[in-house]
DNA sequence: GTCTGTGCAAATTGTTTGCACGCAA
DNA sequence: TTGCGTGCAAACAATTTGCACAGAC
């Protein structure tokens, strides 16, 4: 009855996987959260799936942190912070792209603007306290 | 006299080709503009220099685009587009990040921002145009 | 002599892909 | 029987790295 059988029990649970983290997990980190579960699966299905979810807009990429891709389940547009010292990508919904932004792209490019990602780079605080207790000591 | 001898002449052709460019290029085409000029230049040259010119504050990486990563020699903070139909980034000079999103940030991470990139994805003139023409023919 | 920049090629690593199998319709 | 999702392992491509050498000081 359920479309979502047994035929689509790893699929469902990457899609799953991502819908529920805040962590903008790598294709790796998803394969590692799951393998528990789902001993069988393959970091291939994993890959797979993710590209498949992007074409479909189930699931964007956020940014290429250290060499490997970060994904996030949440498709709505908001801003990222990265940590450059513990590779950490967190959401900032706090702060917003205000539409203005997004039309004087469209002028300034000349054709289509199809999506905006605003993405701040730093200390994330549990890194920036303790490399101040650090250096202070 | 001039520190930059024979000694840094690579160095400073690759740090030149950034600096020159707006194309913001990937490190296979920063070597494949200097190898006619320069026979004996490696990828691995390329590569090194880049990583040391990032963490000079030199050079910036601007978004891994289709696997590649992409440089920008202007360090200024300005705003990206990428056309997503060819690969092209290019800047956006009319668009401007105010400085109160950066406050925001600051105040939503808790830690420390030392900056922000706000870039725009969508189909670029040439790719648009071409799109348009070839649909509605 | 020492230090730094580099060529070269091998190694590493994240990601993709071909093939064969198994379950669902 | 046909089609899709998948495991597995090989293939790939971008990037990094170890080693040896050459020129600068």
């Amino acid at each position: 009855m359920a479309p979502s059988a047994k035929h689509f029990k790893k699929r469902d649970a990457i899609l799953h996987c991502l819908q529920c983290s805040t962590a903008h997990p790598s294709a790796e980190s998803i394969y590692a959260q799951l393998k528990p579960q789902i001993p069988d699966l393959a970091m291939g299905t994993v890959y797979r799936n993710l590209n498949l979810f992007k074409e479909q807009g189930l699931v964007m990429s956020v940014a290429t942190v250290r060499g490997v891709e970060r994904y996030d389940g949440n498709t709505c547009p908001h801003v990222h912070f990265i940590c450059t010292h513990c590779g950490a990508v967190t959401d900032l919904h706090e702060v917003q792209v205000g539409p203005e932004l997004n039309a004087a792209a469209t002028g300034a490019c000349g054709g289509r603007v199809e999506s905006c990602q605003l993405t701040f780079t730093g200390l994330c605080r549990e890194c920036y306290q303790r490399k101040e207790s650090g250096e202070s000591a």
